[in-house]
RNA sequence: GCCGGUUUAGUUUAAUGGUAAAAUAAGUCAUUCGUAACGAUUAGCUAUAAGUUCGAUUCUUAUAACCGGCACCA
């Protein structure tokens, strides 16, 4: 309760920051006009017209600086209630006020808010003055769509954040810097994890290091949905045109997809795996004894992603989906879905990530199927995490037009969120490729399909993990495991080697730092690379046949004999730690 | 795709309308060292294309890629 009174207090401050703002570039560029400037997540926006005007990252220290100035005259911010008629009189030079005036209702009282010559028509509530606002910060401009519609000129956005007072936001400030330090491109490139060639834009290269960590998470990812009861399937990057007709891609999806043609017939590569599951499925013939059957696929799709949307491994035009289709009876569902949910919950937690879980509902408009069985599955949906022990949260109408889903929204080290697991119930498919199973009574039933992702995209996840972990892997997913430091290459590399050649046929990903150097020097890098376990070899560990570690991160060494850290080792690898 | 920015050595960065510098990595030599940077030396670069200019890495334009957003994300 405290939390949504503090939090409510933070929007009021920052909606008034967000004034300011507006009222300080009015004052340095008079023929701004302004659109809307509301409260977000983390601070504010506003968008502005500002004509020919161009507002670059230089100029928001001016504004800011004007800001400050506006905020010690300690003007007070007055409410003002007018009738509509009024408000489209004062504000009838500006179309931007008028769309929005225009857009309230007859009888609606309009409150406007009036600091100095500025006013703006806003809802608020509001500060009484403007010298609250000390703590603020402009962070970012940029073009953003009028009214969020593509087809609409673009407007001036500038973004800010306030705060109540200076700790919390050098706080703030400081967990931007951390995020950068994390930038999963940064250390991708320092890490040696992986590329992007000018000559595949959105076309990620995996470097040898990255493919190992690539390779643990699908192993990983097997080995679990074999204890799961999943089978595995691989189906062709390119299938042709009349299948992607069947499916309904063609039509509706057409503009992102790579077509090829080949003996005069159209193919396309897929965007998406479902309908070479769902020819899999057509493939034999299933009795409702078989269902549920679950058809798991790293299947690597492509879309054409618009330029401006790719972002490292975030966004690419081509990526692997850990994918699973799920063909079950209806009476199935809930069951099935309590079990993916304990099971994606086991999943996350390797990683030590929390989530939340999202359900979507039936669109109002665009949807297909009876209602009675969008109902029969969303309650599903629902009820099945609440027998999870799961809380979730509802979107109304966000569903595809196909299903209900439930999405899974990780948060990571630094409290970041990102989609990245889903279920979703289809309709639609089964339907288009006509699915059958034999039942009971020897009738032909419809079977219900289930899509679902764990890490979502291999690549993406991949991307998250080096955030979260800043690139310091646990010992399982790290592309070197073991360092072996020799202090002197003259009398210590045989040894080193002979423990090297001991790790290696133990499976266990080891280096041998042979450069002459010092080892002050070796240790430097062995730490800058994030390389999990240093071992240090001396005339000590030769004579006494042991081995010397030191944890990333850490200070300390610890001595051991070889079988002894071999077990060390081993159990840290199974506990995936 | 749209708005704005960026692009100099493998990497990180500096500088200039008169022909480019440092650190680091790489090669060579020296050094043989107990837990985050030893020293000497060699080689290596202005994204691409056009324009302005006696002369362009620098100014202008276009293209490409990247970065921050917007739109998109089946």
């Amino acid at each position: 309760m405290e939390n949504i009174k503090e939090n409510e207090k933070l929007n009021v401050l920052n909606h008034s920051c967000a004034h300011l703002l507006a009222q300080a570039v009015k004052e340095l560029y008079p023929k701004a006009l302004f659109w809307v400037g509301p409260v977000i997540e983390e601070g504010f926006y506003y968008d502005i017209d500002l004509g020919d005007n161009v507002i670059k990252e230089e100029d928001l220290l001016t504004i800011e600086n004007k800001m400050l100035e506006l905020a010690k005259k300690d003007i007070n911010i007055i409410k003002e209630e007018i009738s509509k008629k009024e408000a489209l009189n004062i504000f009838k030079e500006d179309s931007y006020k008028i769309d929005l005036i225009n857009n309230l209702d007859e009888n609606e009282i309009i409150t406007c808010y009036r600091q100095g010559d500025f006013v703006d028509l806003c809802r608020g509530p509001h500060l009484k003055s403007t010298k609250e606002l000390r703590h603020f910060k402009l962070l970012k401009t940029s073009g953003a769509y009028f009214k969020g519609d593509s087809k609409n000129k673009m407007l001036q956005r500038i973004y800010g954040i306030c705060f109540f007072n200076s700790d919390d936001l050098e706080k703030h400030l400081n967990f931007l810097e951390e995020a950068k330090a994390r930038d999963h491109k940064k250390l991708g490139k320092e890490l040696e994890l992986f590329m992007i060639s000018e000559f595949g834009p959105g076309f990620p290269f995996f470097l040898p290091k990255g493919m190992i960590l690539r390779n643990e998470l699908e192993n990983f990812w097997y080995k679990e949905h074999t204890k799961e009861g999943y089978q595995f399937i691989k189906t062709p990057i390119m299938l042709n045109k009349d299948l992607w007709e069947i499916s309904g891609h063609w039509v509706n999806y057409r503009e992102n997809m790579y077509t090829s043609a080949i003996d005069e017939k159209e193919f396309a590569i897929k965007p998406m795996n479902c309908p070479g599951g769902l020819l899999v499925y057509k493939n034999s013939l299933y009795s409702y004894k078989d269902l549920p059957i679950r058809m798991g696929e790293l299947g690597q799709v492509h879309r054409h992603e618009a330029s401006g949307a790719l972002n490292g491994l975030f966004r690419v035009r081509t990526f692997t989906q850990d994918d699973a289709h799920i063909f079950l009876r209806e009476d199935q569902i809930e069951s099935e879905i309590v079990r993916l949910i304990s099971f994606i919950d086991r999943m996350y937690k390797v990683f030590g990530l929390t989530y939340n879980i999202e359900l979507s509902t039936r669109p109002l408009e665009k949807y297909i199927g009876e209602i009675s069985i969008w109902d029969k599955s969303e309650k599903a949906l629902a009820d099945a995490c609440k027998k999870a022990g799961k809380e979730y949260k509802i979107n109304p109408g966000d569903g595809a037009f196909y299903g209900p889903k439930l999405d899974f929204h990780i948060k990571d080290s630094i409290g970041r969120v990102w989609q990245c697991g889903t279920i979703q119930l289809d309709m639609n498919l089964p339907e288009r490729f006509d699915l059958t199973y034999i039942d009971k009574d020897g009738t032909k039933k419809r079977p219900i399909m289930l899509h679902r992702v764990i890490y979502g995209s291999i690549e993406r996840f991949i991307g998250i993990l080096i955030e979260h972990y800043k690139g310091a892997f646990p010992l399982w997913l790290s592309p070197v495991q073991v360092n072996i430091i020799p202090i002197n290459n003259k009398y210590h590399l045989e040894y080193a080697n002979k423990i090297k050649e001991l790790l290696m046929d133990k499976e266990i990903r080891v280096e041998l730092d042979d450069s002459e150097e010092k080892l002050g020097y070796k240790m430097r890098n062995s730490q800058t690379k994030k390389i999990p376990i240093s071992i240090i070899i001396g005339d000590k560990e030769r004579d006494n046949e042991e081995i010397s570690y030191r944890l990333f991160g850490s200070e300390e060494t610890v001595t051991l004999k070889f079988n002894e850290f071999i077990e060390y080792v081993n159990k840290k690898i199974v506990d995936k730690k």
